[in-house]
DNA sequence: GTCTATAGGCAGATAGAC
DNA sequence: GTCTATCTGCCTATAGAC
Protein backbone atom coordinates (compact mmCIF):
# COMPACT_ATOMS: atom_id res chain seq x y z
CA UNK A 1 0.00 0.00 0.00
CA UNK A 2 0.51 3.61 -0.50
CA UNK A 3 3.76 4.57 1.68
CA UNK A 4 3.56 7.28 4.23
CA UNK A 5 6.80 8.92 4.08
CA UNK A 6 5.29 11.20 2.15
CA UNK A 7 5.82 14.72 3.31
CA UNK A 8 5.61 16.19 -0.82
CA UNK A 9 3.75 14.92 -3.19
CA UNK A 10 5.45 13.81 -6.04
CA UNK A 11 9.24 13.89 -6.97
CA UNK A 12 10.55 16.86 -5.73
CA UNK A 13 12.52 16.91 -8.97
CA UNK A 14 9.81 17.21 -10.80
CA UNK A 15 7.98 19.85 -8.89
CA UNK A 16 10.97 21.77 -9.04
CA UNK A 17 10.91 21.32 -12.54
CA UNK A 18 7.53 22.71 -12.70
CA UNK A 19 8.37 25.43 -10.87
CA UNK A 20 11.74 26.62 -12.74
CA UNK A 21 9.63 25.95 -16.00
CA UNK A 22 6.89 28.36 -15.54
CA UNK A 23 9.70 31.09 -14.11
CA UNK A 24 11.66 30.48 -17.03
CA UNK A 25 8.87 30.94 -19.77
CA UNK A 26 7.88 34.00 -17.95
CA UNK A 27 11.34 35.53 -16.83
CA UNK A 28 14.28 33.73 -19.29
CA UNK A 29 16.68 31.51 -18.15
CA UNK A 30 19.13 34.12 -16.88
CA UNK A 31 16.24 35.84 -14.73
CA UNK A 32 15.22 32.64 -12.57
CA UNK A 33 17.59 31.82 -9.50
CA UNK A 34 17.77 29.10 -7.93
CA UNK A 35 16.32 30.63 -4.84
CA UNK A 36 13.59 32.09 -6.30
CA UNK A 37 12.40 28.58 -7.51
CA UNK A 38 13.64 27.46 -4.06
CA UNK A 39 11.09 29.78 -1.55
CA UNK A 40 8.22 29.14 -3.87
CA UNK A 41 8.94 25.28 -3.39
CA UNK A 42 10.10 25.92 0.67
CA UNK A 43 13.61 24.57 0.31
CA UNK A 44 17.12 26.14 0.78
CA UNK A 45 18.76 26.32 -2.31
CA UNK A 46 21.24 24.02 -0.87
CA UNK A 47 18.71 21.29 -1.53
CA UNK A 48 17.93 22.58 -5.44
CA UNK A 49 21.84 21.91 -5.62
CA UNK A 50 21.35 18.34 -4.36
CA UNK A 51 18.88 17.27 -7.04
CA UNK A 52 20.11 19.80 -9.95
CA UNK A 53 23.95 20.52 -9.52
CA UNK A 54 24.35 23.21 -11.48
CA UNK A 55 22.22 25.76 -13.30
CA UNK A 56 23.05 24.63 -16.69
CA UNK A 57 21.97 20.91 -15.69
CA UNK A 58 18.48 22.14 -14.49
CA UNK A 59 18.43 23.97 -17.93
CA UNK A 60 18.87 20.64 -19.94
CA UNK A 61 16.38 18.37 -17.95
CA UNK A 62 13.84 21.58 -18.09
CA UNK A 63 14.12 21.80 -22.29
CA UNK A 64 14.07 17.76 -22.21
CA UNK A 65 10.92 17.69 -20.48
CA UNK A 66 9.33 20.56 -22.28
CA UNK A 67 10.13 18.96 -25.83
CA UNK A 68 9.23 15.13 -24.55
CA UNK A 69 6.05 16.34 -23.44
CA UNK A 70 5.57 18.27 -26.99
CA UNK A 71 6.35 15.10 -28.67
CA UNK A 72 3.77 13.47 -27.17
CA UNK A 73 1.16 16.23 -27.69
CA UNK A 74 2.30 16.12 -31.55
CA UNK A 75 1.57 12.22 -31.69
CA UNK A 76 -1.33 12.98 -30.07
CA UNK A 77 -2.36 15.38 -32.41
CA UNK A 78 -1.76 12.56 -35.16
CA UNK A 79 -3.17 9.94 -34.01
CA UNK A 80 -6.06 11.94 -33.22
CA UNK A 81 -6.99 13.84 -36.34
CA UNK A 82 -8.24 13.20 -40.06
CA UNK A 83 -6.03 15.63 -42.14
CA UNK A 84 -3.36 18.07 -42.81
CA UNK A 85 -5.27 21.50 -42.66
CA UNK A 86 -6.84 19.98 -38.70
CA UNK A 87 -3.21 19.16 -37.69
CA UNK A 88 -1.93 22.41 -38.29
CA UNK A 89 -5.13 24.17 -36.41
CA UNK A 90 -4.14 21.66 -33.30
CA UNK A 91 -0.67 22.46 -33.37
CA UNK A 92 -1.77 26.63 -33.31
CA UNK A 93 -3.69 25.60 -30.39
CA UNK A 94 -1.04 24.28 -28.98
CA UNK A 95 0.96 27.74 -28.69
CA UNK A 96 -2.28 29.42 -28.01
CA UNK A 97 -2.50 27.12 -24.84
CA UNK A 98 0.85 28.15 -23.54
CA UNK A 99 0.23 31.64 -24.32
CA UNK A 100 -3.01 31.89 -22.62
CA UNK A 101 -0.73 30.81 -19.23
CA UNK A 102 1.02 34.11 -19.75
CA UNK A 103 4.46 31.90 -21.13
CA UNK A 104 6.08 31.96 -23.92
CA UNK A 105 7.39 28.93 -25.57
CA UNK A 106 10.09 27.59 -23.94
CA UNK A 107 12.40 27.05 -26.52
CA UNK A 108 11.08 30.86 -27.90
CA UNK A 109 12.44 32.32 -25.14
CA UNK A 110 15.74 30.62 -24.79
CA UNK A 111 16.18 31.76 -28.35
CA UNK A 112 16.75 34.97 -27.48
CA UNK A 113 19.39 34.43 -24.64
CA UNK A 114 20.82 31.85 -26.99
CA UNK A 115 24.16 33.16 -26.66
CA UNK A 116 24.43 33.08 -22.86
CA UNK A 117 23.40 29.63 -22.59
CA UNK A 118 25.54 26.69 -21.97
CA UNK A 119 26.35 24.37 -24.50
CA UNK A 120 23.97 21.47 -23.81
CA UNK A 121 21.17 23.91 -23.67
CA UNK A 122 21.92 25.12 -26.93
CA UNK A 123 21.79 22.11 -28.77
CA UNK A 124 18.65 21.37 -27.40
CA UNK A 125 16.75 24.58 -28.28
CA UNK A 126 17.85 23.34 -31.56
CA UNK A 127 17.19 20.09 -31.74
CA UNK A 128 13.63 21.01 -30.34
CA UNK A 129 13.11 23.36 -33.26
CA UNK A 130 14.30 20.48 -35.69
CA UNK A 131 11.92 18.30 -34.05
CA UNK A 132 9.01 20.66 -34.88
CA UNK A 133 10.22 21.41 -37.92
CA UNK A 134 10.47 17.56 -39.19
CA UNK A 135 6.73 17.13 -37.84
CA UNK A 136 5.15 19.99 -40.15
CA UNK A 137 7.07 19.23 -42.99
CA UNK A 138 5.55 15.57 -42.29
CA UNK A 139 1.82 17.24 -42.20
CA UNK A 140 2.43 19.64 -45.20
CA UNK A 141 3.61 16.89 -47.33
CA UNK A 142 0.44 14.82 -46.37
CA UNK A 143 -2.10 18.25 -46.76
CA UNK A 144 -0.92 18.27 -50.37
CA UNK A 145 -2.03 14.59 -51.12
CA UNK A 146 -5.07 14.26 -48.95
CA UNK A 147 -6.24 18.22 -50.61
CA UNK A 148 -6.76 19.88 -47.35
CA UNK A 149 -3.89 22.35 -47.98
CA UNK A 150 -1.80 24.20 -50.69
CA UNK A 151 1.02 25.82 -50.75
CA UNK A 152 3.87 26.58 -53.24
CA UNK A 153 7.42 26.42 -52.31
CA UNK A 154 9.25 23.41 -50.28
CA UNK A 155 7.49 21.36 -47.29
CA UNK A 156 10.76 22.64 -45.27
CA UNK A 157 10.66 26.21 -46.22
CA UNK A 158 6.77 26.45 -45.58
CA UNK A 159 7.45 23.98 -42.03
CA UNK A 160 9.96 26.88 -41.08
CA UNK A 161 7.27 29.67 -41.82
CA UNK A 162 5.09 28.00 -39.66
CA UNK A 163 7.33 27.77 -36.59
CA UNK A 164 9.08 31.35 -36.86
CA UNK A 165 5.76 33.09 -37.45
CA UNK A 166 4.36 30.98 -34.35
CA UNK A 167 6.88 32.11 -31.78
CA UNK A 168 6.76 35.63 -33.24
CA UNK A 169 3.56 35.60 -32.87
CA UNK A 170 4.01 34.57 -29.39
CA UNK A 171 6.66 36.82 -28.62
CA UNK A 172 4.67 40.06 -29.47
CA UNK A 173 1.15 39.44 -27.93
CA UNK A 174 2.57 38.28 -25.00
CA UNK A 175 3.91 42.58 -23.73
CA UNK A 176 0.25 43.45 -25.41
CA UNK A 177 -1.39 40.35 -22.93
CA UNK A 178 -3.70 40.19 -25.99
CA UNK A 179 -4.08 36.13 -27.36
CA UNK A 180 -6.23 38.04 -29.76
CA UNK A 181 -3.37 39.09 -31.74
CA UNK A 182 -1.86 35.75 -31.55
CA UNK A 183 -4.99 34.03 -32.76
CA UNK A 184 -5.60 36.41 -35.51
CA UNK A 185 -1.96 35.71 -37.01
CA UNK A 186 -2.26 32.07 -36.22
CA UNK A 187 -5.14 32.11 -38.77
CA UNK A 188 -4.25 34.13 -41.23
CA UNK A 189 -1.05 32.04 -41.56
CA UNK A 190 -3.52 28.95 -41.80
CA UNK A 191 -5.44 30.70 -44.80
CA UNK A 192 -2.43 31.77 -46.41
CA UNK A 193 -2.13 27.39 -46.71
CA UNK A 194 -5.47 26.69 -47.87
CA UNK A 195 -5.89 29.21 -50.76
CA UNK B 1 38.19 74.94 -36.14
CA UNK B 2 38.49 71.53 -34.54
CA UNK B 3 38.73 71.49 -31.25
CA UNK B 4 41.63 69.95 -30.01
CA UNK B 5 40.73 68.44 -26.75
CA UNK B 6 39.22 65.43 -28.38
CA UNK B 7 40.45 62.01 -26.63
CA UNK B 8 37.81 60.43 -28.06
CA UNK B 9 35.78 60.60 -31.20
CA UNK B 10 32.09 61.38 -31.03
CA UNK B 11 30.16 62.24 -28.15
CA UNK B 12 30.94 59.32 -25.08
CA UNK B 13 27.38 59.27 -24.80
CA UNK B 14 26.96 57.89 -28.05
CA UNK B 15 29.44 55.53 -28.59
CA UNK B 16 27.73 54.60 -24.89
CA UNK B 17 25.03 53.24 -26.71
CA UNK B 18 26.62 52.04 -29.36
CA UNK B 19 28.21 49.46 -27.42
CA UNK B 20 25.69 48.54 -24.98
CA UNK B 21 23.10 48.65 -28.32
CA UNK B 22 24.88 45.41 -30.04
CA UNK B 23 25.85 43.71 -26.93
CA UNK B 24 21.64 43.85 -26.22
CA UNK B 25 21.20 42.60 -29.10
CA UNK B 26 23.42 40.45 -28.50
CA UNK B 27 22.72 38.42 -25.16
CA UNK B 28 19.43 40.08 -23.75
CA UNK B 29 19.38 43.48 -21.83
CA UNK B 30 19.83 41.47 -18.26
CA UNK B 31 22.39 39.74 -19.56
CA UNK B 32 24.69 42.85 -20.39
CA UNK B 33 26.34 44.69 -17.52
CA UNK B 34 27.91 47.87 -16.78
CA UNK B 35 31.23 46.28 -16.68
CA UNK B 36 31.13 44.68 -19.90
CA UNK B 37 30.22 48.02 -21.61
CA UNK B 38 32.95 50.22 -19.56
CA UNK B 39 35.92 47.94 -20.48
CA UNK B 40 34.74 47.81 -24.15
CA UNK B 41 35.02 51.04 -24.24
CA UNK B 42 38.05 51.75 -22.03
CA UNK B 43 36.66 53.26 -19.09
CA UNK B 44 35.37 52.46 -15.83
CA UNK B 45 31.64 51.83 -14.56
CA UNK B 46 31.51 54.90 -12.35
CA UNK B 47 32.43 56.91 -15.54
CA UNK B 48 29.11 55.08 -17.16
CA UNK B 49 26.95 56.05 -14.34
CA UNK B 50 28.03 59.51 -15.05
CA UNK B 51 26.17 59.66 -18.60
CA UNK B 52 23.41 57.01 -17.72
CA UNK B 53 22.74 57.16 -13.85
CA UNK B 54 20.96 53.96 -13.91
CA UNK B 55 20.58 50.51 -16.31
CA UNK B 56 16.97 51.37 -16.59
CA UNK B 57 17.77 55.54 -17.84
CA UNK B 58 20.13 53.72 -20.56
CA UNK B 59 17.94 51.01 -21.29
CA UNK B 60 15.35 53.95 -22.33
CA UNK B 61 18.00 55.71 -24.02
CA UNK B 62 18.56 52.51 -26.02
CA UNK B 63 15.15 52.14 -27.18
CA UNK B 64 14.35 55.45 -27.89
CA UNK B 65 17.49 55.97 -29.91
CA UNK B 66 16.63 52.36 -31.98
CA UNK B 67 13.13 53.67 -32.56
CA UNK B 68 14.00 56.57 -33.87
CA UNK B 69 16.33 55.35 -36.40
CA UNK B 70 14.02 52.72 -37.10
CA UNK B 71 11.35 55.52 -38.14
CA UNK B 72 14.03 57.35 -40.25
CA UNK B 73 14.49 54.16 -42.32
CA UNK B 74 10.51 53.98 -42.91
CA UNK B 75 10.67 57.24 -44.29
CA UNK B 76 13.52 57.14 -46.53
CA UNK B 77 11.55 53.84 -47.76
CA UNK B 78 8.14 56.08 -48.40
CA UNK B 79 10.76 58.29 -50.17
CA UNK B 80 12.25 56.38 -52.13
CA UNK B 81 10.10 53.55 -53.19
CA UNK B 82 7.13 53.70 -55.85
CA UNK B 83 4.94 50.89 -54.39
CA UNK B 84 3.33 49.12 -51.80
CA UNK B 85 5.08 45.97 -52.16
CA UNK B 86 8.56 47.18 -52.96
CA UNK B 87 8.64 48.86 -49.18
CA UNK B 88 7.66 45.87 -47.87
CA UNK B 89 10.64 44.11 -49.37
CA UNK B 90 12.53 46.75 -48.28
CA UNK B 91 11.04 46.40 -44.76
CA UNK B 92 11.51 42.96 -44.75
CA UNK B 93 15.38 43.88 -45.76
CA UNK B 94 15.60 45.77 -42.82
CA UNK B 95 15.02 42.90 -40.45
CA UNK B 96 17.72 41.16 -42.78
CA UNK B 97 20.63 43.48 -42.30
CA UNK B 98 19.77 43.38 -38.76
CA UNK B 99 20.50 39.58 -38.84
CA UNK B 100 23.30 39.35 -40.72
CA UNK B 101 25.67 41.26 -37.95
CA UNK B 102 23.92 38.45 -36.21
CA UNK B 103 21.98 40.72 -33.83
CA UNK B 104 18.47 40.02 -33.10
CA UNK B 105 16.03 43.39 -32.75
CA UNK B 106 16.75 45.20 -29.98
CA UNK B 107 12.77 45.52 -29.08
CA UNK B 108 12.09 41.70 -29.91
CA UNK B 109 14.80 40.32 -27.76
CA UNK B 110 13.87 42.53 -25.04
CA UNK B 111 10.20 41.30 -25.51
CA UNK B 112 11.07 38.15 -24.78
CA UNK B 113 12.36 39.57 -20.97
CA UNK B 114 9.27 41.96 -21.16
CA UNK B 115 8.36 40.89 -17.51
CA UNK B 116 12.09 41.83 -16.26
CA UNK B 117 11.81 45.21 -17.52
CA UNK B 118 11.42 48.57 -15.78
CA UNK B 119 8.41 50.09 -16.56
CA UNK B 120 9.80 53.24 -19.11
CA UNK B 121 11.58 50.78 -21.25
CA UNK B 122 8.43 48.65 -21.43
CA UNK B 123 6.10 51.19 -23.01
CA UNK B 124 9.00 52.01 -25.32
CA UNK B 125 8.50 48.76 -26.48
CA UNK B 126 5.08 48.22 -26.95
CA UNK B 127 5.66 51.73 -28.54
CA UNK B 128 8.35 50.87 -31.33
CA UNK B 129 5.80 47.56 -32.01
CA UNK B 130 2.83 49.77 -32.22
CA UNK B 131 4.78 52.58 -34.65
CA UNK B 132 5.62 49.64 -37.09
CA UNK B 133 2.46 48.02 -37.14
CA UNK B 134 1.03 51.59 -37.75
CA UNK B 135 3.22 52.16 -40.71
CA UNK B 136 2.68 48.71 -42.20
CA UNK B 137 -1.01 49.21 -41.54
CA UNK B 138 -0.63 52.26 -44.08
CA UNK B 139 1.50 50.90 -46.80
CA UNK B 140 -1.03 47.72 -46.98
CA UNK B 141 -3.96 50.29 -47.68
CA UNK B 142 -2.01 51.71 -50.38
CA UNK B 143 -0.81 48.15 -51.87
CA UNK B 144 -4.69 47.75 -52.31
CA UNK B 145 -5.27 50.84 -53.93
CA UNK B 146 -1.98 50.56 -56.00
CA UNK B 147 -2.64 47.04 -56.98
CA UNK B 148 0.82 46.18 -55.50
CA UNK B 149 -0.65 43.80 -52.96
CA UNK B 150 -3.84 42.11 -52.54
CA UNK B 151 -4.91 40.46 -49.28
CA UNK B 152 -7.98 39.32 -47.15
CA UNK B 153 -9.03 41.01 -43.79
CA UNK B 154 -8.23 43.87 -41.96
CA UNK B 155 -4.89 45.76 -43.12
CA UNK B 156 -4.35 46.14 -39.04
CA UNK B 157 -4.24 42.10 -38.35
CA UNK B 158 -2.37 41.59 -41.42
CA UNK B 159 0.09 44.55 -39.94
CA UNK B 160 0.72 42.50 -36.70
CA UNK B 161 1.05 39.29 -38.66
CA UNK B 162 3.84 40.72 -40.61
CA UNK B 163 5.38 42.23 -37.84
CA UNK B 164 5.70 38.95 -36.19
CA UNK B 165 6.26 36.78 -38.68
CA UNK B 166 9.44 38.88 -38.90
CA UNK B 167 10.34 39.08 -35.45
CA UNK B 168 10.24 35.14 -35.30
CA UNK B 169 12.17 34.84 -38.08
CA UNK B 170 15.00 35.98 -36.75
CA UNK B 171 14.08 34.77 -33.13
CA UNK B 172 14.14 31.05 -34.86
CA UNK B 173 17.05 31.68 -37.19
CA UNK B 174 19.82 33.18 -34.70
CA UNK B 175 20.56 29.67 -32.93
CA UNK B 176 21.40 28.37 -36.58
CA UNK B 177 23.19 31.40 -37.58
CA UNK B 178 21.53 30.93 -40.82
CA UNK B 179 20.09 34.43 -42.41
CA UNK B 180 19.17 32.29 -45.55
CA UNK B 181 15.80 30.76 -42.89
CA UNK B 182 15.15 34.28 -42.81
CA UNK B 183 14.83 35.11 -45.85
CA UNK B 184 12.73 31.95 -46.81
CA UNK B 185 10.46 33.07 -44.63
CA UNK B 186 10.08 36.63 -45.18
CA UNK B 187 9.80 35.35 -48.63
CA UNK B 188 6.77 33.31 -48.37
CA UNK B 189 5.24 36.12 -46.36
CA UNK B 190 5.60 38.67 -49.28
CA UNK B 191 4.23 35.78 -51.66
CA UNK B 192 1.39 35.49 -49.57
CA UNK B 193 0.31 38.83 -49.49
CA UNK B 194 0.68 39.33 -53.23
CA UNK B 195 -1.21 35.70 -54.51
C1' DG C 1 34.29 63.54 -17.10
C1' DT C 2 37.01 60.23 -15.30
C1' DC C 3 39.11 58.07 -11.63
C1' DT C 4 39.77 54.99 -6.95
C1' DA C 5 37.57 52.90 -3.44
C1' DT C 6 33.90 50.85 -1.54
C1' DA C 7 29.34 49.61 -0.25
C1' DG C 8 25.45 46.20 -0.24
C1' DG C 9 23.08 42.78 -2.48
C1' DC C 10 22.40 38.69 -4.91
C1' DA C 11 24.19 35.09 -7.88
C1' DG C 12 25.63 30.00 -8.16
C1' DA C 13 27.94 26.78 -5.56
C1' DT C 14 30.12 23.71 -1.69
C1' DA C 15 31.15 21.48 3.04
C1' DG C 16 29.49 19.11 6.44
C1' DA C 17 25.93 18.22 10.22
C1' DC C 18 21.53 15.97 10.81
C1' DG D 1 17.21 14.81 1.26
C1' DT D 2 17.35 18.79 3.69
C1' DC D 3 19.52 21.86 6.56
C1' DT D 4 23.05 25.88 8.28
C1' DA D 5 26.90 28.29 7.27
C1' DT D 6 29.94 30.07 4.25
C1' DC D 7 32.60 31.30 0.01
C1' DT D 8 33.64 33.73 -4.08
C1' DG D 9 32.36 36.45 -7.62
C1' DC D 10 29.70 39.72 -10.06
C1' DC D 11 26.19 43.10 -10.04
C1' DT D 12 24.41 48.09 -9.68
C1' DA D 13 25.37 52.06 -7.44
C1' DT D 14 27.59 56.00 -4.69
C1' DA D 15 31.14 59.19 -2.41
C1' DG D 16 34.63 61.95 -3.16
C1' DA D 17 39.36 63.11 -5.17
C1' DC D 18 41.43 64.83 -9.41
Amino acid sequence: MAVSRAQQGPNTSQRILDIAERLVQTRGFSNVSYADIASELGITTASLHYHFPGKAELGQALITRYAARFADALKKIDHDLPNAHAKLEAYARLYADVLRGKRMCMCGILAAEYETLPEPMRSAVVGFFDDNQRWLADVLKHGLTDKSLSFIGSADDIARTILSTLEGAMLVARPYGDTDRFNATARHLLASLTS
